[in-house]
RNA sequence: GUCCCUGUAGCUCAGCAGGAUAGAGCACCAGAUUCCUAAUCUGGAGGUCGGCGGUUCGAAUCCGCCCAGGGACACCA
């Protein structure tokens, strides 16, 4: 909505104003915090001080006198040093409401996906384990960035990165067969630095069950390693495929590392580079110059012992990337990956990718709270809490708005006790509760009136006339803008608060006034249709984050 | 040592491509229910935006220096 207001804003300064067309990026459109400063503000006084030579107040009231012929604006004001308020006429507003109606839980939405094929890669968690809180949060906050995205117009692909090759996959093997061998010798030795969780013995168990004579039979240990890691593997990856569907995450492409090496992409990688002069040897490795792309030293992509490193597989996987022809790729990572992007960057600027090409959001950590107590988890011992467990204890909902309350790039607090909270101090409920109080007075109205809001119908919105209905019509109309912001610079978090705000309007409306108004039939069809365009905002933000609205509570 | 992140109300944090009197939730204090769900709402108190400079009509926001906390700097994955 900003968008086409400031084209119409500079197309009509610009007339009488012709210097307007040097500062017409710089225009911001503002919605101030107050009311008596208008619905929306704007800055071009301020900017026009250079060129005109004169005070911002005068060309301000000058602005004024050319905006206020506008039948789209119903006031206009200079307050402050030169700020010009803009007051909306109600028919600005009355549009909004019957666009949202037509849109419904696509409000604001692009239309097509024109804008770009892009690439988010997240989780990619290693198939060696359940998945625990840092992926839920890394699940959710890539799965609403992609949906960000095709709210404002890419086509997404979602991806998940296998990292099915290397030593985390060997450690799996060894856990699992040292487990199936101490169930008939429980002094078998188990590795020192293996995975101790209850989910490997059970894998043991099982295989014990059905593929004991078939491991015994090995004659090399080696093939019973891996054996039991293929099929530990598998059955963990399904486990995760699982979880993340269950929790509303689902992907396009499941990618194996191990993929690159068997189909000799890593070494066409290589070869790609070498042919750019970015190879060289030293002291019986092969290094990369990636200190020619702004990284601070150069790194080895194979190891004088002939193997490779990550790295190796890192790069041959974004030229894979590249080479499908994306406009952009993200990936998620956790924080502590940090220190990586600057090499990563600098390989893959060899490619001849612009510079903002690979996008990396950051995860940092999630710590649990329990009765004011942290919850600690250790990866070693095994006694970790898991994204499912905490799924079964909070709710899917409440998970995925705990982990979209704050910047991904910062420390979460998850305080559980909170999130099972039934009252307005739980931020969850609150916003769902505001769906289902509407949904409440659809089916009162229904009972009572026989009318049922539900069905297409028509209002007189000249009824509204509240301070608090406009209040209301005003923020409905610039949420696509705020959804677009957050897409833009690559915040989902915004959607929890732009979504708690709108509630609280929705709460206050609720308390002050009635909707369901017995003597006068024209104007509960004008509050109802309100309502009605209230929830499928609500709705909008919900589908976005993958929150289930909720008709009753 | 080099680099990155963080520092805002008692607590947890928003705001940071500059804009009007710096916000929210919790906690604290005072209130509201013959009424569509009180799982709600209203009001109050609470701040040298880590510090010092700079840029400008204007700085929590941009720049520089400093202080404090966390993290990253492997022929690991």
């Amino acid at each position: 909505m900003k968008k086409e207001l400031r084209e119409k804003i500079v197309s009509v300064l610009s007339k009488e104003i012709p210097e307007v067309d040097q500062i017409k990026d710089k225009i911001k459109i503002d919605i101030p915090k107050e009311e008596k400063f208008g619905d929306i503000a704007i800055n071009a006084a301020f900017l026009l001080t250079k060129l005109l030579k004169q005070k911002p107040i005068d060309i301000a009231n000058r602005i004024k006198q050319i905006l206020e012929k506008e039948p789209e604006f119903e006031k206009v004001e200079v307050a402050g040093a030169g700020f010009i308020n803009i007051f909306l006429s109600p028919v600005f507003y009355h549009n909004i409401l019957k666009k949202i109606i037509e849109e419904k839980d696509q409000y604001g939405k692009a239309k097509n996906k024109d804008k770009g094929r892009i690439n988010i890669e997240f989780v990619s968690a290693n198939p060696t384990g359940p998945l625990h809180l840092g992926h839920g949060r890394g699940a959710v906050v890539g799965n609403v960035q992609s949906n960000l995205y095709e709210y404002i117009g890419y086509f997404v692909e979602r991806e998940f990165y296998i990292n099915d090759a290397g030593r985390q996959i060997r450690k799996l093997g060894e856990s699992v067969c040292a487990r199936f061998f101490q169930i008939e010798n429980p002094d078998y030795p188990f590795p020192e630095d293996g995975y101790h969780g209850d989910y490997i013995k059970e894998i043991a168990n099982h295989l014990y069950k059905y593929e004991r004579e078939k491991i015994l039979s090995f004659v090399d240990k080696e093939q019973a390693i891996d054996f039991c890691a293929e099929f530990a593997k598998e059955l963990l990856l399904e486990k995760i495929k699982e979880d993340l569907k269950e929790f509303g995450v689902e992907f396009d492409i499941w990618f194996s590392e191990k993929s690159l090496y068997t189909s000799g992409k890593v070494d066409e990688a290589i070869e790609f580079l070498k042919k750019k002069g970015l190879i060289y040897e030293k002291e019986g490795a092969l290094w990369v110059k990636t200190t020619e792309y702004g990284d601070d030293k150069d790194r080895v992509i194979i190891k004088s012992d002939g193997s490779y490193t990550y790295f190796a597989g890192d790069i041959a996987y974004h030229y894979d990337k590249f080479k499908r022809g994306y406009d952009f790729v993200v990936d998620v990572w956790g924080a502590d990956h940090h220190g990586y992007f600057p090499r990563l960057k600098a390989a893959v600027m060899a490619f001849g990718v612009p510079e903002d090409w690979l996008r990396v959001i950051f995860i940092q950590l999630v710590k649990l709270f329990k009765n004011g107590q942290e919850v600690k988890m250790s990866k070693r011992s095994g006694s970790f809490v898991t994204l499912r467990e905490l799924i079964e204890e909070v709710g899917k909902d409440a998970v995925i708005y705990f982990f979209l309350t704050k910047d991904s790039n910062t420390h979460l607090n998850f305080d559980i006790d909170l999130a099972l909270k039934k009252s307005s101090e739980n931020p969850v409920y609150y916003v769902q509760y505001a769906h289902a109080r509407i949904s409440s007075v659809f089916r009162e109205a229904k009972e009572r009136f026989g009318f049922d809001p539900e069905e297409d119908f028509e209002a007189d919105l000249s009824l509204l006339k509240e301070n608090q209905e406009r209040v209301i019509m005003k923020y409905l109309a610039f949420i696509p803008d705020l959804i677009s912001e957050a897409a833009e610079k690559q915040q989902p978090h915004k959607l929890t608060q732009i979504t708690y705000d709108l509630a609280s309007e929705f709460h206050y409306y609720y308390n002050h006034f009635k909707f369901l108004v017995e003597e006068d039939e024209n104007l509960m069809k004008a509050r109802l249709y309100l309502l009605k365009a209230i929830r499928y905002a609500l709705r909008t933000l919900f589908k976005l984050m993958g929150i289930t609205p909720v008709e009753r509570m």
